[in-house]
DNA sequence: TAAATATTCAATTGATCAATTGAATATTTA
DNA sequence: TAAATATTCAATTGATCAATTGAATATTTA
């Protein structure tokens, strides 16, 4: 018997399936329906992420929690529109949240999630041709940035002649970062170039593909004398590909203190 | 500069831009358009997979390359509908072609589509909890059917108690089977009951999480007084937690033979 | 040339947004 | 009670679909 749910799920005239004699073909149809519920709660999240403005709202939650404000100014949109993209998210279970105080901090509601914003973008990366083009673009158009993979990151990391720069806010590294990086926020980097060695490379990271601190990084590490480079990877790329080592190793993300308000 | 690329991709008014003669908000206002060329890009894959139906699709696709045709009569809909998803799926990059004399073979365009579409089937299901009860709720109406996980199916074999079976169509057989397993499409399956051991467990597999084939096989194998259940995961969960040794050890997956016209 | 398959075209029906804002309301803290 | 933050409401503007069908067209084989 096709119960009440799949009538709720699917608005189906229960009368019609009622007087439906044959087993097979009543079978059949009750086969279809559930493969339409599938499809349609599987297709929640497919609609949640089909917004770019609300793919820019994940891909800064991945750094951590945030409350909606700094959402807001981190993606140049009105409160009241990124609080109405992030109800919309809730809805899809993409994200939770939790009021402390005034705010209300959001955050991926699951790892799951981020490693799933992860293999989008990588997916992305490598089918869609224009991306690849719109990248190239900006790295040529800010002064010839030069990328490295993180394979290439360990290997120089190994050798001991590099310097790791963590670009992003200072509470973004603190929740997490590559072991062995410094903190050196961007709006920070000039009152910091003295205490950087001019004579060996450095490397700068930031939120990951999407982000343009590095890029900014560089130039300006650049523009004073400096040899820089842009690590094309995030701590998340590089956390699912060390994750356990990570955990157990370095210990460094500390998840008490991961929202500094 | 603002190259003509983002002009295109975003309509971007470039005399605007010619005109502005503060470098800093200049820089703010080309990171600003890169961020919504960038998301823009990957919301393209969020959209393809937004309707329900395209995710039907790419499901059936994940078993192999199919024809229009068979697209369409696994998923009920029609041919020209079928066409026209299969458009859409092309545009964002997540499907190919070939021609075949008079058929157009469409199959997944990468491995790693293949890979994101079981991510996201596996995301839906831990986060989306109406699909876990409509999960719950088809298995109980259907005969109380009872599911095995594949660490489990991977136990019982060792122990060598177990018969499993593919009750797919034979050409996703032939395509790529869990090692071990006979291939007894589901219309056949009442045809080769004689050949089944009646007091050792069954164990069917079909297309995955969203697939009904086994359940309707182990209904009928239960009718007939055969201990059977049904394996939760698909072939392609067995083969991306199974990956390297498959593909080396045993070597059933024939690329050559994928498609049979 | 006839038959089979796939794509495209034109059209329908209906919904549902997509992104956004300003103002009102609710909630919490100091 | 005032101030700060977040949510909701009502409204705008504009697009773009979502899913679908039948018929016409294109393509290929036998």
């Amino acid at each position: 018997m096709v119960k009440l749910y799949f009538s709720i799920t699917m608005n189906y005239d229960l009368e019609y399936i009622k007087n439906e004699i044959n087993q097979e073909v009543f079978m059949e149809k009750e086969t279809r329906i559930f493969k339409d519920s599938v499809y349609a709660q599987i297709a929640r999240i497919g609609k949640a992420i089909s917004s770019p403005r609300r793919l820019e709202i994940l891909d800064i939650l991945m750094q951590g929690s945030k409350t909606v404000e700094t959402i807001a100014r981190e993606t140049d949109m009105s409160v009241a529109n990124t609080s109405q993209h992030l109800q919309t998210l809730l809805e899809s279970r993409l994200v939770e949240y939790e009021k402390r105080g005034v705010y209300s901090y959001y955050k991926l509601a699951d790892r799951m999630v981020g490693n799933f914003i992860l293999s989008l973008q990588l997916l992305a990366e490598k089918r869609i041709t224009e991306l690849q083009k719109l990248r190239e673009e900006i790295y040529t158009n800010r002064d010839n940035i030069e990328q490295i993979k993180m394979s290439e990151l360990i290997v120089r990391m190994k050798k001991g002649n590099v310097t790791l720069i963590d670009v992003r806010p200072k509470e973004e590294y603190e929740m997490m970062h590559i072991p062995g990086a410094n903190s050196i926020p961007i709006e920070d980097l000039e009152k910091h170039l003295a205490t950087l060695p001019i004579n060996q490379e450095i490397v700068a990271y930031c939120r990951g593909r999407c982000c343009l601190l590095s890029v900014e990084a560089v130039e300006i590490l650049r523009a004073h004398g400096f040899k820089a480079v842009r690590l094309e990877a995030s701590v998340q790329e590089w956390l699912s590909q060390n994750d356990d080592e990570y955990s157990n190793a370095h210990n460094c993300c500390n998840k008490k203190n991961s929202i500094i308000s």
